[in-house]
DNA sequence: TATGAATGAGTTTTCATTCAT
DNA sequence: AATGAATGAAAACTCATTCAT
């Protein structure tokens, strides 16, 4: 019915199908035969895309674990820097592409953020790797830095935890609750509320 | 099989059960069979004491909301204190009962985390509502404390999203990683850091 | 609705649907709604009892399976004999034996016939290992009065592989078209034209 | 894709494809997608050439059927004879047509062997016609010799049913296990055992 | 002739819930 | 109170066949 372009159009459709119906009504309640019926195709064109609605939800938390990866990946130095608004400088412009990949792909983050404790480990677990991976990230970069006269931490890895914790948490309730977010702004008060709790006074007792 | 005792254990078997599969398999893929079996009684028994699948999970959710809600409402002028070593003796009390909270409640606090996107509006809503009062709780200390020598913010309401956020999500990588994670000192970190997000100095700019 | 004698009920009620769905319109035409329809039960009743169609597809080739191998393990000595008619006593015995377990259990009997060839490789090459099993019996027993002055063939096997597959294939004839055959005068018939084929006279060329 | 002399290449490739597929998972396990893959077709392609499953396998049916029927109809008075080997020669000419036949046409063979209890009334009904139609004329042509000074049988038609399952069943085994049959010493042993088996002495109780 | 994406009716399978004992 | 066999509605999934290109 259609040609090779449709083909793709209809694995494109079944997708963004099953991101919308998967963050409308969750994993679980969502039926093969709800994505179907938002694509508009049949129940059996499901089937010559994806080997099951599991497998589905894979591809899309593939993509999205990609995009999540490559920023994580590409982090360097974040905090690095002969003055305070050095640091903050770099620290804002890596906390602004995740704020920004998170409103970009909202639903997806949601989704993912969600359905990750609910799916077979072999999910579960790439998804908490990347996770794991992010405070390991974060972990290191600190560690790399422990020398600063700027920022201080016990043993990096709990000071990470909260890192991210913070940003993965609470980009949900300015997701879930407004509507258009000011990506400029909320990236620049995360970052000086991540570096105050990183700073020399904070740790010495002086607040 | 059981005396007249046996009644009430075998309402705290099923939810105890109930709590464990939940936890293991999520709430969606938990059969009512799988909570018999691991109770060890007939599958009829479980209707005896609770209407439905979902009825169990209410109760296991009010009660732990339960207690969320008695810490939360307990709160009272968190950020207030004349010097910086008060304040911090004031959100430490408050962060180590949380912590204790979740630590004392692990399945149930972990489940209700996963499952709080899941279920059908009743619950969804009333779960979100305790997180925004959480959240609220929090946004209101704050600006009781405005003018606090020692603590800068711009509308509080992102700050507090930014602390709620960082406790409750950064808390299940203690919980999930680390078996016995150590309530005293994760707390006066986790204080330590809130406050320096909220210091003066890191939102003045000097770090 | 029903107790535990009831369980027992249901399940040889299934079965016995199951040998008159399959033996009527073959395993893979049958449904599983066929086969619960022809017990009176309902369709998630079938799988308290089966995991699958092919499930109790096992279940049945398992038990005439072992009907089968009883015969066959049981055979002894079928060809000694010092006299032309002790041979014939022996013979005749063993297939009476199974003349008997065909003719009563024709439907499984049939259903086996033309299903070995259909199904998973473990039940296939059990089944065939049965038949051969059959063949090679045969051929030991051959073997052992190879001396016989009675007896004339060239490898045993070849010839048991003749006697094997009249028996297993005109049986076929005799009971599907025949709704009430002679065990007796059969098993007789079937003696003489196997010993026939065996005697020294027809090898020697004499007829 | 193919030229004009393509398209008897691509049905001969379809009908080949359908013969492995169907020799090797059955009829009814084989899908239309199986043979289009072996053939190296498009889905659509098949139905050019043929209106269903059922008929590509009708059309291999029916040619093996017609190589059959050729052999059963050509045999003429197969126990005729004024001498032992007289019979014996004339046996042995129609028995090695019909096992080179088996062995020049092995899937097929075993493929409606197999799914001769598998298919609609008209196939299934055609197929055992034939079976039937063999049985009926080696009955006839042993009645025209009932009087025959080397022959001896009770009503024919149970010797004729022997005689026929004897053959078509043995031949699995040999076909099966044995790669390279020798059609010329099996056909002789076949010829040697059946005769064995109608000969006077084994029908008098001499064995 | 050839293609292969799309179809949807027809199956299998699951599992929360009921109810007779 | 307790049992556990039975239920059947609700899903998931298959695959022969069609048809626009």
């Amino acid at each position: 019915m259609q040609t090779e372009a449709g083909a793709k159009d209809t694995r494109a459709q079944l997708i963004n199908a099953a991101i919308d119906m998967f963050h409308e009504k969750g994993f679980q309640k969502t039926r093969v035969s709800d994505i179907v019926a938002a694509a508009r195709v049949a129940q059996g064109t499901f089937y010559l895309y994806f080997k099951s609605k599991d497998d589905v939800f894979l591809h899309i938390a593939a993509e999205f674990k990609g995009l999540f990866a490559e920023v994580i990946e590409g982090a360097d130095n974040l905090f690095a820097g002969t003055s305070a608004d050095e640091i903050r400088a770099n620290l804002l412009v890596f906390i602004r592409d995740l704020v920004r990949l998170y409103s970009e792909n909202k639903k997806m983050a949601k989704l993912l953020f969600y359905e990750s404790g609910q799916h077979d480990c072999s999910f579960r677990n790439t998804w908490q790797d990347l996770y794991l991976d992010f405070i390991d990230m974060t972990r290191r970069q600190l560690e790399q830095n422990r020398d600063s006269a700027f920022l201080s931490f016990e043993d990096a890895e709990t000071e990470a935890a909260f890192l991210v914790g913070l940003f993965s948490r609470s980009l949900f309730y300015f997701i879930e609750l407004k509507n258009d977010i000011d990506i400029e702004t909320l990236s620049r008060r995360m970052t000086a509320f991540v570096l105050g709790g990183l700073s020399k006074q904070s740790a010495s007792g002086g607040i």
